[in-house]
DNA sequence: AAGATGACTAGGT
DNA sequence: GACCTAGCCATCT
């Protein structure tokens, strides 16, 4: 696993419930301020064993980025769970909810 | 090695 | 705001 992966489980184990972030933060957080798509990546090779919280993973307008309704409708139930507060029917109030995760520089 | 792909983004029309 | 384009970067064909 390269290091980069493991920064992005770290970024976003570090989210808090009600809160969210959008890939191009988590790509920053784990170093690579222009690899949002290295996030989509990772977690594509994650999403099935981890119980990460991926679904506080959003893009940079907010919105749900899962392809599919049901996908979808599943993630915004989850965070409305939590308590996070949407703007739309599929986008989050990034204002109130974006979550400025500590950039992870060193080796850990 | 070259082109396509993806849960992306920023900037322009 | 909706739509398009050009960057982005690891992985897969």
């Amino acid at each position: 696993m390269q290091p980069f992966t493991a920064k992005v489980v770290e970024v976003i184990k570090g989210i808090p419930a009600g809160k969210v972030m959008t890939y191009g933060q988590v790509a920053a957080a784990a170093g690579s301020p222009r690899g949002a798509r290295r996030v989509v990546w990772v977690l594509h090779s994650l999403s099935e064993a981890h119980s990460l919280p991926w679904h506080r993973v959003v893009n940079a307008k907010g919105e749900i980025a899962l392809p599919g309704d049901e996908a979808r409708y599943t993630q915004r139930a989850m965070l409305e769970e939590e308590g996070v507060l949407f703007d739309g029917d599929y986008r989050v109030d990034l204002e109130r909810c974006r979550w400025q995760a500590e950039k992870l520089e060193g080796d850990e």
